[in-house]
DNA sequence: AGCACGCCGACT
DNA sequence: GTCGGCGTGCTC
């Protein structure tokens, strides 16, 4: 037999697959989609994946072997690994970036170095840098990079290889499985009792030790032991919840053979007992869109549906889950990371039970392998595995071996898109590609659909449906506009709320109904400025102010996380009036308690929902009505459901406006609607305020007649004018160096090259609005490209330019960061 | 991403 | 003279 070799990918950001030669041992057992450990470069161990066999040698190189086999099943499917490779090529970036990407945290393994120490004890001589790191070995610390880790600079390389010289110690690289299956202890009868006689005559024997006996009795009780629904073996821990017996006992009673005592292997995610309901009836608008979806779907792979919130999108998806799994597929659901509420999984466990997985990133790296291994598992095994999966944007890679439909909630959402690190994707146009490679139905869903995906639709790329009619008789709410600069002239406004913001939430709280209102910016203010000599406390590493945080009572950079305490004088000029400016969800939370007293207020922002169960509380108390009014910023947009909820206020749209980005009119009217959506729930009709300084402004005039068409239309001209999405296609190119010079000089040579394909429109280079983050430098390139442009050429020559850029003499410190269709 | 190799400045 | 900085290129 010809000797076996697999290529494989490893999850380094390279841009080859690697050949290793297959030992015969291996042969039978190794195939595609399968991990293995090999070894790359001088000594690091990793897990790689297999990608393919063959028998041919290449030439002109050692070929190292593969050491190990790690699965017995391959982990991904052909036709994920499909998905991967349209990922690599789309995005520009390597499978290996992928592959880190797409696999769990457990699922990839590295190995460590590691030090031991020989045990020699003949008297050496050390120096104090090798005596520091013996001391570490000695307390037990062996890995390589904790000790360097814990030495800081008193760690010396030229120090740990004298030790290794005088061969008081030795290194070795180990590699280990992250993941380690959960088991608990499980208590069965022996198997020796197979009838109800010799169980009462062991009993009877037991009498001497009558704790030993109760416990046998009680054992008997929970199992129902010997009649038909008799559980064989039960959890030790559960065994012994709520009695006095102690785990002693059991032991005993294993060793008089009665018992018998055994690990089982268990999973980590809780399977909760959830009510199973039916699925809920549509009304007569959610059945006509239902219609319509399947119609569409008759002719079309995708289907964009633009429903207005509170219009029941959710219960249109689940009838469309539902059809689906009932022919044996399997159906995924994204949404937004934030929406990833108890509300959405709730309802998804009462309707389909046990078959649905959820996966997101608050979950750890275990939960998240047995979430793979469910959905793997769904191929061979449907009853135990996963069929439908609720998911963040990463679990577009769970591998699906029969996905039926697909789901993008709130498709308009850039969370989808993933910035850093590579690859740079969309969930939502992976989906779309993942339908195209399953044969799988796409539904995008959004109350204000993204212009790319409405310009698909129009273009007939798409099928679309529209679902305009709240359910329950709600109305829409009424928008309204306050002109925070008149109301400013005129004295009127208190702290930052306009008159008639104020009057309305009076009257709301008066009526015990709540309130939400929304700022886009967290901490206290934005910034702080010396009264005297004008100074502003920017971030030492990053080219931005630092927001003041009044409870912590420090100033932080939101770029880096630097933080240090408030100083009580100027740091430039030393006068000890330091003013805070701008408001930040913090501030307003402080300055609204003088002016509504009685009221419970909530706020909902990162720096308040970082523990775990943090944003579950918030939207508790909310709607339990512990809370009157709620502060919030983005998060607040997303999936909550408030019944009492009749007063939402922006509190300034200006900055939302005014933003230098081309989506800033698309996102502000996003970003306001869906706030807005947030009012008004059960026969009344809930009030907007928009506070604004430019009332006149046209994009507010859209706004507050909800006119999402009139929107569209305007911004497509403008963005077919200068080249934009969805009528041209964006590549971002962001060059990035610890130095100024390096930065401007790679950047320049890199848009030159770039200039020379006479077909590009090549911006830039640019500085950023925030041109320094953590000590790098960067500056921007973008392309913008015809749609009728070859893409994969187009990105061919880009990468090739880049690649060129890169290796030019010094530019190798310089980070160069690709990112198709930036959001 | 590591890691080694090689070329230049700082110090015993 | 050597040590160690970093810039460069390779890893099956």
């Amino acid at each position: 037999m010809p000797q076996l070799f697999a290529q494989v990918i490893l999850p380094l950001s390279l841009h080859d697959s690697f050949t290793y030669k297959v030992p015969a041992s291996l042969e039978s057992e190794i195939a595609p989609g399968k991990r293995v450990i090999v070894q790359f470069g001088k000594k690091k161990l990793y897990a790689a994946l297999v990608i393919s066999l063959s028998d041919k040698k290449p030439e002109d190189m050692e070929v190292k072997e593969v050491q190990e086999i790690l699965d017995e099943h391959p982990i991904i499917f052909p036709v994920n690994f499909k998905l991967w490779q349209w990922l690599a090529q789309y995005y520009c970036c390597t499978l290996g970036d992928v592959f880190r990407a797409a696999l769990p945290t457990g699922l990839k393994l590295e190995s460590k170095s590691k030090l031991f120490l020989t045990g020699i004890d003949e008297p050496v001589t050390l120096s104090p840098k090798e005596e520091l790191i013996i001391r570490q070995l000695q307390e037990d610390v062996s890995q390589l990079s904790d000790i360097e880790h814990k030495l800081g600079t008193e760690f010396s390389y030229q120090a740990l290889r004298s030790l290794m010289d005088k061969k008081v110690v030795y290194a070795e690289e180990k590699i280990s499985s992250k993941y380690k299956p959960k088991t608990e202890a499980f208590v069965k009868l022996h198997s020796s009792i197979s009838s109800e006689k010799i169980l009462q005559e062991k009993a009877d024997a037991l009498k001497r030790a009558k704790k030993q006996q109760e416990l046998l009795f009680h054992f008997c009780t929970v199992t129902n032991v010997f009649s038909d629904d008799q559980i064989n073996e039960i959890p030790k821990k559960e065994l012994l919840a709520g009695t006095a017996f102690s785990g002693n006992l059991v032991k005993e009673l294993v060793k008089k053979k009665l018992l018998v005592e055994r690990q089982k292997q268990v999973s980590r995610l809780e399977e909760e007992k959830i009510e199973q309901v039916s699925i809920n009836l549509l009304n007569k608008y959610q059945a006509k869109a239902y219609e319509e979806i399947k119609t569409t779907f008759e002719t079309q792979q995708v289907t964009l549906i633009h429903g207005i919130t509170a219009s029941g999108k959710t219960e249109i998806y689940i009838h469309l889950i539902d059809e689906m799994i009932k022919t044996g597929r399997q159906a995924l659901y994204l949404v937004p990371e934030i929406a990833l509420t108890t509300q959405i999984v709730k309802r998804l466990k009462n309707v389909f039970g046990n078959k649905v997985g959820i996966y997101h990133s608050k979950l750890n790296s275990q939960e998240r392998v047995e979430i793979w291994e469910k959905v793997l598992q769904f191929n061979n095994n449907p009853k135990e595995g996963y069929q439908v999966v609720l998911g963040a944007r990463s679990a577009v890679f769970l591998p699906f071996s029969k996905l039926g439909i697909v789901i993008v909630d709130e498709e308009h959402e850039n969370s989808f898109k993933q910035f850093d690190p590579a690859p740079r994707y969309n969930a939502r146009d992976m989906a779309v590609v993942l339908g195209y490679q399953n044969d799988a139905k796409v539904l995008l869903g959004s109350a204000t659909p993204s212009f790319e995906s409405y310009y698909n639709a129009l273009k007939n790329k798409y099928g679309l449906v529209n679902l305009m009619k709240r359910h329950s008789e709600m109305e829409l709410p009424e928008i309204l506009v306050a002109d925070i600069k008149r109301a400013y002239k005129r004295k009127q406004m208190r702290s930052f709320l306009t008159p008639e913001l104020f009057e309305m939430m009076e009257t709301a709280l008066e009526k015990n109904e709540q309130i939400i209102l929304f700022q886009n910016r967290r901490g206290y203010s934005p910034y702080v400025e010396c009264f005297s000599c004008g100074d502003i406390p920017k971030c030492r590493n990053c080219d931005v102010s630092l927001t003041y945080h009044k409870y912590k009572r420090r100033l932080s950079c939101h770029y880096c996380g630097f933080s240090y305490q408030l100083p009580d004088k100027c740091d430039n000029c030393g006068s000890p009036e330091l003013k805070t400016r701008g408001y930040g969800t913090e501030k307003i939370e402080d300055e609204l308690k003088p002016l509504f007293r009685n009221a419970r207020i909530a706020r909902m922002d990162l720096d308040t929902t970082q523990s775990k169960n943090a944003f579950a509380k918030i939207v508790k108390n909310l709607e339990e009505r512990k809370t009157d009014i709620l502060i919030g910023t983005q998060m607040v947009t997303k999936g909550l459901d408030f019944e009492h909820v009749s007063v939402v206020g922006i509190l300034n749209a200006d900055n939302l406006i005014n933003f230098p980005d081309f989506r800033a009119h698309e996102r502000a009217y996003q970003l306001i609607s869906q706030v807005a959506g947030r009012a008004g729930r059960k026969h009344k009709q809930g009030k907007v305020v928009i506070q604004t300084s430019q009332p006149d402004h046209p994009l507010i005039e859209l706004i507050r007649e909800q006119n999402y068409q009139a929107t569209l239309k305007e911004q497509f001209e403008e963005r077919q004018l200068f080249k934009y999405p969805p009528f041209f296609r964006l590549v971002k190119i962001v060059v990035k160096h610890k130095n100024v010079q390096s930065v401007d000089r790679a950047a320049n040579q890199l848009a030159q090259h770039l200039r020379k394909h006479k077909q590009l429109v090549v911006m830039g280079p640019e500085y950023p609005l925030i041109s320094r983050i953590q000590l790098w430098h960067h500056k921007e390139i973008w392309i913008k490209i015809d749609r009728k442009l070859n893409l994969d050429l187009v990105k061919k020559e880009i990468t090739a330019a880049v690649k060129t850029v890169r290796h030019l003499p010094s530019n190798s410190s310089c980070v160069f960061n690709i990112d198709v269709d930036p959001s």
